[in-house]
DNA sequence: CAGGGAATAGAACACGCGTTCGCGGGGCCG
DNA sequence: CGGCCCCGCGAACGCGTGTTCTATTCCCTG
């Protein structure tokens, strides 16, 4: 990114702490104000310069016409992903899909995506991979998985469309698929592979104390 | 909260759709041109409304001089907390205050107060409570615990000011504090209690998979 | 030393935009 | 019927605000 004078650096400060305070971007008097600057027009320089360098957006003849980009924010600010809880899991039973708007979790960009859902996990069966019934698991939807991962599977017993959804860690044998609870008073359950449909992979789990 | 009329709680619609879109608020013109009103004086007489009951507030003779309050927030956005992870934890070792600015999480007001932080757990001694080597555990500082809670206790093995750290379940028992470990293999600690420091409780537990 | 880029002043112009005032029309209720 | 509230129009006033132009100073570099 193309440097900043020491003046224009403090001009985005001002700005970053301007909007900060009163939800909406100062004015230019209020920028020429608050660095000292007397006169509108040499604060539309310094406007004109950021805005070649990519610092801020601005947008003519608006008042208050100018936002920062994302370059320009102190820290990066992480993106923060609203993951909706879905419903509830377990091995055999099908998804609940309460989908209740009112449970749902803010995670950041390292546990969750832009897609990602969440399921309370029901019941013990991934006991021995310390997955505890109430556990929350967070889903990133995807096609495959790899040997080992844990996956919420769909299975669709027959021909018929919805089967029963189960979690499980995945793993390919030959001409078959073994979903392996993490329970020993559990069987692993083998099915084909075309009435397998993977939902997603499990890439994090939160549980509250 | 006071009732708003149809017309009013669209325009709180429309105001909280604009901010999101261009990051700051809407003049009086582009609200009515949004909502079919053609006299900026009529969308005066709703915004000033609106501000009664509470729904905004305004700066008057400022341009886009308007924000939303709390209340009108469709969502009322999460707080999002960035916990930092200031270091390691384990059975029997001090906590290793790393601090390293890059490693922190983001997350929402379920799992995270204020003054949250977390600590990466290391080695196995708490396995039983389903809390494994390389989790996440969210700390919220507190002075006292209650029976059963895990929390990270700093031990003053003499009178000295430092002493060791650790991850364990905390039982009062008559005069004496017993510090549980979750491992078989491991003994508990007991302690006096004027020799125990309480540093917070583990509110949550996360696991990158 | 000449020249060019960054920082700044001051003034003026033309819209952008909040505010005010007067007027009219429905619907509801005592 | 006569208020009263919610909804709307239109116009005008005046300050808010982005934009443009002309100059000036300072510093760095060739």
């Amino acid at each position: 990114m193309e440097p900043l004078s020491d003046r224009q650096r403090q001009m985005v400060t001002f700005i970053s702490e301007y909007i900060g305070e009163h939800d909406r971007p100062p004015t230019n008097r209020e920028i020429g104000q608050a660095m000292g600057i007397a006169s509108t027009g040499h604060v539309d320089y310094h406007l004109s310069v950021l805005a070649k360098k990519g610092y801020i957006e601005r947008e003519a003849n608006t008042s208050r016409g100018l936002r920062l980009t994302a370059v320009s924010e102190p820290h990066p600010r992480r993106r923060v992903y609203h993951v909706p809880v879905v419903g509830r899991i377990a091995a055999g039973a099908p998804i609940e899909a309460i989908s209740d708007p009112n449970e749902a979790v803010e995670l950041g960009d390292d546990f969750a995506g832009e897609d990602a859902y969440a399921l309370r996990v029901q019941g013990t069966s991934m006991i021995e991979d310390l997955i505890a019934d109430g556990d929350l698991v967070v889903v990133q939807p995807a096609e495959t998985a790899n040997n080992g991962d844990v996956v919420v599977a769909l299975l669709t017993s027959d021909a018929s469309e919805h089967g029963e959804a189960t979690l499980k860690r995945y793993f390919r044998e030959r001409d078959r698929v073994r979903l392996q609870p993490a329970n020993r008073t559990m069987q692993p359950i083998y099915v084909q592979p075309d009435r397998l449909r993977i939902q997603g992979k499990v890439v994090a789990l939160i549980r509250q104390l």
